[in-house]
RNA sequence: GUGGGUAUAGCUCAGGUGGUUAGAGCGCCAGAUUGUGGCUCUGGAGGUCGUGGGUUCAAGUCCCACUAUCCACCCCA
């Protein structure tokens, strides 16, 4: 097919048939973000490629093989935001965010760039609602912005999300297990896939969520982390789980689910769906109490997600969720003959003046194929214009659904349509 | 990066074993005695049959390659 006629691949028009569904779902992100004290934190599309590779893990599939990385003409290898977290570190950094009071709580909604081969419920191009608190150590803010997406899923009426949560330690603990982890796999090290094998030096904790059969049945009576944790992330842990409990939010205790990016530290969860296809994780995120260290800033605690923004309408759209569709013109108006026109235009220039949606017809079609355009749109109300109208100085507003018409004098028409607007 | 499915009108799809001007439904535009929508009827526009090769007297149909798209793997939202 054409290039010049195709939207490049793994990436999506928004029509205007559509839009009004992005609308609906970015109005309660809103909504609940301000309900839960979030404000909104708008970074670039775009970064420099070591903050990247620094943040997210230079081990990572994530940048080893799906960045839109490219050089600009001043030299400057550049990256399109692959995951929304740390370029908002980096703004926290730069904007010394850190020297405000504390916590600080942001959200965002933004594009995400991976290269990788599409499929349900995958993009190159995708768009993410993400939550970052910073300078909270406390189990409470996992608490809460675990709280904050289970309340988002309600007002939207999804169901059937499992909220899946592990600890995955930290520095001074996760080692320990790496060792131990190690020591248990080393005698079965040639029943592994050859990924797992490479992974058993730079990464032996995602061996645990390999999908290989064989990896599984070695994997399945591992020691498992939450065993081996030190006493302040299995206190940490534990504070999540209680706070869950109170809360009265269901949550599975998954030892096996170890996320892709490098910069977590104790808590890691996931919303996942079996509604929409393979990749079904709705919602990923943790604790990150190293990260902005780790980007050159102060120490500082932090915890936050992202949620996918697709696939959050995917999930509504296969559970057959309604939103509530935009609402219509007002009015539309049917003229015959040029100054029938010319005065419509300034009568429907007025209607918009005072806030009344208002249309007219722009291609001189006939005043039947104009009442068509009006039912085909499901407009309430037109007005008609033709000369007898023009003649007496009115025109005839009709009701489209019970036909009924009424003459109105053109100099009223505005009260006349605004005063129907409030009856309805 | 790997594997499998699919590719005919704006959309959903027909087009046995290759055979003259490629069809339907829906949608779009127009009309049914000249100013009125929905129902009905009539007409019209719109397709280099994904692209390029090959086999053949003849290819939408068979073969090859490429591309796109869908699904799955890896991984992730």
């Amino acid at each position: 097919m054409e290039m010049l006629t195709q939207a490049p691949k793994g990436t999506k028009d928004v029509l205007p048939d559509e839009s009004y569904k992005w609308h609906y779902v970015e109005g309660k992100i809103r909504e609940i973000a301000r309900l839960f004290g979030y404000k909104e934190v708008r970074t670039p599309t775009f970064e420099h490629t070591e903050l990247f590779e620094r943040g997210v893990g230079d081990t990572t599939d994530v940048v080893q093989k799906e960045m839109y990385t490219f050089t600009d003409k001043g030299g400057r290898s550049i990256t399109l935001k692959p995951e929304g977290t740390a370029g908002v570190v980096r703004a926290y950094i730069e904007g010394r965010l850190y020297a405000q009071p504390q916590p600080i709580k942001m959200y965002y909604i933004t594009p995400v760039f991976r290269y990788e081969r599409p499929q349900a419920g995958r993009l190159r191009e995708h768009h993410q609602f993400g939550v970052e608190v910073f300078g909270a150590p406390e189990a409470s803010v996992d608490a809460e912005i675990i709280s904050l997406a289970v309340t988002l899923f309600d007002r939207l009426n999804i169901k059937n999300l499992e909220l899946n949560i592990n600890s995955i330690g930290c520095p001074s603990c996760r080692p320990r297990y790496h060792q131990v982890l190690k020591e248990y796999l080393s005698g079965q090290l040639d029943q592994l896939c050859s990924n797992c094998k490479q992974r058993f030096d730079r990464n032996p904790l995602r061996i645990l969520d390999c999908k290989e059969e064989r990896c599984r049945q070695v994997v399945a009576s591992v020691p498992v982390i939450l065993d081996f944790l030190c006493d302040e992330c299995k206190a940490h842990f534990d504070g999540l789980k209680r706070y869950l409990d109170a809360a009265g939010i269901p949550y599975k205790v998954n030892p096996m689910i170890v996320r892709g990016l490098d910069y977590y530290t104790k808590t890691v969860f996931e919303f996942i769906s079996r509604d929409i296809g393979a990749q079904g994780t709705v919602c990923g995120g943790g604790r990150y109490d190293g990260l902005v260290g780790l980007c050159g800033g102060p120490e500082t605690p932090g915890a936050g997600f992202g949620m996918g923004i697709e696939r959050l309408l995917l999930v509504m759209e296969n559970q057959g969720v309604e939103i509530p569709p935009p609402p219509k013109l007002d009015v539309m108006f049917i003229t015959v003959g040029d100054e029938a026109r010319f005065q419509a235009f300034k009568l429907v220039r007025d209607l918009r003046l005072k806030g009344i949606s208002a249309d007219m017809d722009h291609v001189g079609r006939s005043i039947k194929a104009q009442f068509k355009y009006a039912d085909k749109l499901n407009i309430p109300r037109v007005c008609i214009m033709g000369e007898d109208e023009l003649k007496n100085g009115c025109v005839k507003v009709r009701d489209m659904a019970s036909g009924r018409e009424e003459p109105v004098p053109m100099n009223e028409i505005v009260a006349y349509l605004e005063r129907l607007r409030r009856l309805d």
